[in-house]
DNA sequence: ATGAAAGCGCTAACAG
DNA sequence: CTGTTAGCGCTTTCAT
């Protein structure tokens, strides 16, 4: 009767040696590539790397080599966050760190500075990504006196020298009131935030409403800014009377989010407006949430997928070695896509 | 002029125990716990690594101790996935596991049986939990080959012997279907997938219409599940007249999930119904959630937060060393909660 | 109650 | 082109 070992302990560079008949070292040079194999050797030990299924000890690499192929990644996961906002700067993260052969860690915003502190003190990660950056954010400070690369996503008050990524609010915002005024529309409304957010406490709140109101007053619309004092859909109902107040006349609804989009189309529904007709919404999405809106809304893109992306990028550089200069970097948003939402005045 | 070292080193348990004039292991004795140290010593280490910020490589933890402090979390993330659905349970897996000292790393279920292989050859974690466990999982297979504690989340059609985590979808759908009945229904009908989800890939969603139907029949009530065949709110919008076919009678609509929920009272609405008057929308969906809809939902909470816990004390039990007997564990519904939207008949 | 010392599995400098 | 060797920082015997 074969008893099966309790437990089987994995092979290591040693075994691989010994089964390919060369020195461990020469194992690890396969791997690495850091110096010319012959052909002839390489075959050998491949063939007994794949025999013995062999897989390097990340524990014993990250003490050696002092690098984890770990990224950490902080983001809001609670109440607070809206999941359909952050999931897919995550699933994009995951994906890129990937690409690299680097895993992501996830912590979240609860553990504050004392997790990035954490983090870098016991050498479980070689870099960071901070999610959800305020205004003035207290993470800030602490990643950058940690001495491995950071990048922040988001606009902080203070970079303190870090690398950040943003959206591009203000020209979103921008098109969107642009897309506005080039279909003769005289009024626009942008619904403001619903929660107990805080103006101010993110760059991109206040700047996609500045922008908008800017905008507008430069193409010569009529604006509002409406945010409601209850959260969720109730507010938005309860704040119909100031979001409509102009139904009468050529009145475009700006939303920042999907969200904000779907109550906008649930709230002129419900009032008798047909959107694309009677009453225009346009905002920021995804092409495929904008598509998937019935009607389909005129929308620009949200660009999740590229600012992952481009922080993911950065913080390569930075493990790379890079020293170039630390800086902002705002992604544009897709050309604006004109669906059935927009009413085209005369 | 003070030239800073262009990168710290971090301090060793080396360092400490020469600032508190102690050997090496001393140090590790003191962070263990595992043997009695004298409380001036002890206070003396205490002191050193406080002074130098100390804390222990991680890398070296590992391998030397053979435990990475680290769960494998694996989970859907891209289109196919809701993100409102899968976000809370990482949440509370994250900071379940933290509260055990250990941290996270989020693969994606894009990397298939390979990415288990992965995190468990190169020893990157101590163990897993996996996410979206579909009724034929290939992942199922490998991870119970793997020899590492597993817990899957979701009820596969084989278990292969590892541990299992689910909500009580019979349950909930029984509960609801009870309280149509108790209030004088007699059609009930269950909005069903809206995606292009094949019946039966997951167990929850026949278990749940199943149960539906059953009860229906059980009580009494007419009954109809409807399967939209368009993604979004067009393909609930398209289904209307079948959904709504029974709208002359006491007629109650359920909901498997939030997004059904919102949908299921957008087209009350838009067709001139009351929720609560003229028909009826219960639903699962979580205390908070259901009471922030307008009106407030009758609801069955869909407990992510007791499903992860169990989760991840299953996890640890098994990394303590448990050997009872794997099995699937049922997380029970929350109360109902009669809302707003439960008609009354007499 | 404490110290000394052996190694975990790997990388990279040094020596051919 | 390849082998030998010295640790990385920790946990855990073995010794006192």
């Amino acid at each position: 009767m074969s008893e099966r070992r309790a437990r089987r302990t994995a092979p290591t560079s040693h075994d691989v040696a010994r089964l390919a008949g060369v020195s461990q070292s020469t194992v690890s040079y396969v791997m690495s590539g850091k110096r010319s194999i012959s052909a002839e050797t390489r075959e050998r030990v491949m063939a007994a790397i794949e025999q013995l299924t062999y897989q390097p000890n990340a524990g014993a690499r990250a003490l050696r080599g002092r690098t984890t192929h770990v990224i950490a990644l902080m983001v809001r996961l609670g109440e607070r966050a809206d999941p359909r906002d952050t999931v897919p700067y995550i699933d994009t993260i995951v994906e890129a760190a990937r690409e690299r052969d680097y895993d992501v860690v996830l912590i979240t915003t609860d553990e504050g500075p004392d997790g990035l502190k954490r983090m870098a003190g016991r050498q479980n990660c070689d870099a960071f990504i901070l999610m959800d950056v305020a205004a003035r954010d207290e993470r800030i400070a602490t990643a950058a006196a940690l001495d491995l690369p950071v990048v922040l996503i988001g606009t902080p008050a203070d970079r303190a020298g870090l690398d950040a990524v943003d959206y591009d609010a203000v020209a979103a915002a921008e098109a969107l009131v642009d897309e506005l005024a080039d279909t003769g529309h005289t009024h626009a409304v942008v619904l403001g935030e619903t929660g107990g957010v805080v103006p101010g406490e993110y760059w991109f709140l206040s700047a996609f409403h500045d922008a908008c109101r800017d905008r507008a007053a430069a193409r010569g619309l009529a604006f509002d800014a409406v945010h409601p004092d209850r959260p969720g859909w109730a507010g938005v109902d309860a704040a119909a009377p100031r979001l409509l107040a102009h139904r009468g006349e050529r009145l475009g609804l700006i939303a920042r989010t999907p969200q904000a989009a779907e109550w906008l189309l649930q709230l002129t529904r419900l009032h008798g407006l047909r959107p694309g007709a009677d009453v225009s919404v346009v905002g920021v999405c995804s092409d495929a949430a904008a598509a998937a809106f019935d009607p389909p809304v005129t929308n620009v893109s949200a660009q999740a997928r590229d600012v992952s992306r481009k922080a993911v990028d950065l913080l390569f550089e930075r493990l790379g070695g890079s020293e170039t200069e630390p800086g902002l970097h705002l992604i544009a948003p897709g050309e604006l896509h004109r669906r059935a939402t927009t009413a085209v005045f005369s």
